[in-house]
DNA sequence: CATGAATGAGAATTCATTCAT
DNA sequence: AATGAATGAATTCTCATTCAT
């Protein structure tokens, strides 16, 4: 039957259609009018398939989540070197960022914010990703070089290094010629690995010397 | 007349709500009513003192932006060798982001949305800050090192640095025991421009190796 | 199959689920979704077997007015003297709104809206009941004491009077130790035969001197 | 300034509005949307003014629960012996019931269900009746005659009589001439007082003959 | 019988803003 | 400078109902 592509789409286009919106009004910005007309979509369906705006929201922030945390597992964890491990993890983790920008940058700006049903719900996903970085980062760090830091501090650091274009990216692209852009866009994986990785180097190098 | 002093601190008792309720909820999930009723003042007065609800988040993004450039101005110029002055504008900056943070996280969760009057807002600050950061640190890193990185790159990324501790601070508070929070937030800002400043130079080391 | 065990029942529950909400939350307070939820049956069901919202209410009021009916008719009619009649007739119709008391909240809360579709449903039935009340109550209180008494009021006069108990029950219970309560229900059948019969007589006693 | 009519009569007009609207469809059965039309105010005020549609259906009970209350006190209490003054009560809550037959309908139709933001609230109200039934009517019943009888009974039963009338009248319309109605309507009063009154000197009568 | 999807209308409430006082 | 009333549009969400399967 033709009818089932617009009927059983309903549900995805709404996803799809969310997406871009929050990202780019944020979510408490847009209405579930907007968003209705924008997927073609019967206002009340929102409503029928994710129970409230808030489960939308919420079936969206699972998406990037788990695609990070499956990320993380997939290529932090293994018997290679750490820095190897770590440099394949953040090409990944942009590559996957790239193809979902709309989605980080949902997360990232809904992050900071504490609405009392979401908050209990972000923390069970930073429950999940704190493990594997202490395992994986945080415990090879101080048995190789012998630096102590905690995954809560590096974890947030890392995700922001690798974000930083997408959430700059409304302003950057006010300013910038947009050529020049897509040269660094190649570069952008390596630069924030190598900054990262010889940043944790210069920690173990330069250690003793400032404390 | 005894009645000045709530009369007077009407403007800034609004700002200072505003700031504090934009931060935890999103400037867009804040509805003026609650605003005037926690700021303990006439619903009103908001429209009277700001024009509207969006002039008094520009009014906001104003106090950030333009606090930020001017420790930007204040300790990125000036004669000493770049890697001291980065270092020194770090601690300032991470200071000064303690003190306003919430002021930090509405800056951060609105700078992606692609609201048109606030875009062009956005930009203005941004011209402002760029040539800063190309004179102070993107030329020298180029004299220097041979290395040519654009500032639209490496802003965001000191940036997002610098504030990756505040903007996942509501999700870290819940996931972490709060003791040993403190001991990391003192080596923090050391930690973030280490990890910075290492990493440049190790990008100038290794530059050759992967090309 | 065991499956009829849910299936068939499913008519039942549902009207069963809308005695209890519709008395409790009245009628038009209640959604068929919650009423579908806890019936445990599927929200399509109710219209299936009651056409509308309205049909499921008329069924549920043609129950508790026909077996209303059914007591006068059994109870009132025959040959004893009235006084005996309508004694009894009081002490079954207080048990079987004992046994229905969210059915005649239904029946009490309704009756006075003036909805198009269910007031000349509700004139149906008042014309089944007023003439056995005008038989066997107004006329023999005519012959034998010449009290001129009308059947509209006198009706609802006696509904009132035996359902006042059941009216205000939740409220009495907010107020009143539950111990207490027990010792006047087995008394409020006679209670009210009680202050009916001797009201009428003292109707008839005291005719003259107030005229 | 000849506005003002309209403007300041906001208020008032809603409230009559409500009143007739509940108490011909029901609460819950109208709509804000339908209000604020009939009233030719805009919808936002009703909020604006009574906080929620519960906020102005609780300020519509306070006006029938004081005025009954007002009643009860000013005719209950006093020196006179205790049928006089049932007799006078009964008369005068008639009169004030017939002013305002729709604030009635509302409240005996909202007060079996079970809202729990109107319930405790109904309880204040009853709190404050039963004292007076106690004390001017149950007391003196049994300290002349002998009678125990609680004022959770009898309070619900005499409000019952006089407003059976009432809460039946949309029915009798459809079944009776109105021309007859009006006949009885002079008599109603006392015919209530007589019954009840007279239906307790019955019990005080033949008490003993049927323990 | 039973179900999940779908619908348009309407629910109550809140929105940012304006304006006369 | 400050306020209370007022507004029209929008908010999220639920309504009773229909229908193809």
């Amino acid at each position: 039957m033709n009818q089932t592509k617009k009927t059983s789409g309903s549900r995805e286009r709404i996803v799809e259609t969310a997406i871009s919106l929050f990202a780019r009004k944020g979510f408490a910005a847009v209405g579930l009018r907007e968003l209705a007309r924008e997927a073609d979509v019967n206002l009340a369906m929102i409503n029928y398939f994710f129970g409230s705006k808030k489960g939308l929201l919420k079936e969206i922030l699972d998406g990037v989540f788990s695609g990070y945390i499956a990320l993380a597992r997939q290529h932090l964890c293994g018997p290679e070197p750490p820095e190897q491990k770590i440099r394949r993890f953040i090409h990944h983790a942009i590559d996957y960022f790239s193809a979902n920008r709309d989605c980080l940058i949902i997360l990232l700006t809904e992050l900071p914010h504490e609405d009392p049903d979401i908050i209990e719900y972000k923390a069970q996903w930073v429950k999940k990703i704190m493990p594997v970085i202490q395992d994986e980062i945080c415990d090879p760090l101080k048995q190789d070089h012998g630096i102590v830091i905690s995954p809560v501090v590096i974890g947030p650091l890392m995700l922001s290094m690798m974000s930083s274009r997408f959430l700059f990216a409304p302003m950057i692209a006010t300013v910038n010629p947009p050529g020049l852009k897509e040269e660094f866009l190649d570069r952008y994986p390596d630069l924030v690995a190598d900054i990262f990785l010889n940043g944790l180097n210069g920690l173990a190098t330069h250690k003793g010397e400032r404390t």
